[in-house]
DNA sequence: GTTAGTGCAAACCTTTTGCACCAGG
DNA sequence: CCTGGTGCAAAAGGTTTGCACTAAC
């Protein structure tokens, strides 16, 4: 029984084509992707799964906290997380996103007007993208409306 | 000449009265509102602007840098920003924000692979969201699948 | 008068749902 | 077998766009 159904039947999942594909899928890459890029993974992957039933898996794995979902200029994109106890460090330039295990809770516990906020996702802009726009030094060349989003 | 009026003038951006009676709305509260809410206060107000017209006016002001729109659960949400350098500590569970001007920055410059990480901000969960699920201590009652958010 | 702004309706895109069919345990 | 999983098509919801009309400067 290889990875994919092991952790299927650990999540007490029923085994099929399209979730062990899916697995696969985010197994392959840690960049998060949307559910339409997955789906076209799946499908060059030989299964013929229907987007449908990558969104169902999707949301199953996420509500198994196998997958964290995040959301990308107001499309969600999916990412197999390792760890627990984490935080992520999201660039909203990039969509990199590393792991993180500082404890930023710590920090703002010791702020009044933040005292006990749970830290889950830290979104900003990477040091790369960052650096990256020679011409306008003191901001990142970004989408800034929602219609740039798009 | 009224603040509204002042505010459009200084960004350049023709004196009409869905644009004032935008800002006015936007002024009107600081929790971020989706573009349908402040178009249906847009509306009370009296001017009969349309929700296409919101969409643009919002637009222009998140590009001037007046406005931030977060993302809420797959939809955008508006509000007025009065700092220029700040973060946002964002609850996903009540869309509660609070400004705050803590150096985030300068406590991940200290981490190896956040180096150089700029925080606009900071997602997670309010301690109030935290504390309000008494029958689930480990993790507060949130929507937890894209499927839940909505 | 010219250009920027507006309203409406239709298009768009991602995500969800209804329902009949299929297959895993 | 029986329940959970799947596919398709249609619906839903938020946002954008095309185009003709109007108003600000």
């Amino acid at each position: 029984m290889d990875q994919e159904r092991r952790t299927l039947h650990e999540l007490g999942l029923a085994i099929t084509a399209p979730r062990v594909s899916v697995l696969r899928s985010l197994r392959r890459t840690s960049r998060p992707r949307s559910a339409a890029e997955i789906h076209a993974d799946v499908r060059a992957d030989g299964s013929g799964a229907g987007l449908t039933t990558v969104y169902r898996t999707l949301t199953a794995l996420v509500e198994a906290d196998l997958v964290h979902a995040f959301d990308r200029h107001g499309e969600a994109v999916y990412r197999l997380c390792g760890e627990r106890r984490h935080q992520h460090l999201v660039c909203r330039s990039c969509g990199l996103v590393v792991e993180t295990v500082l404890d930023l809770d710590e920090v703002l516990r010791h702020h009044a007007t933040a005292d006990g906020f749970h830290i889950e996702e830290v979104h900003g802009v990477c040091a790369s993208c960052w650096g990256e726009d020679a011409q306008d030094r003191q901001r990142p060349r970004l989408a800034r409306s929602p219609q740039e989003l798009k």
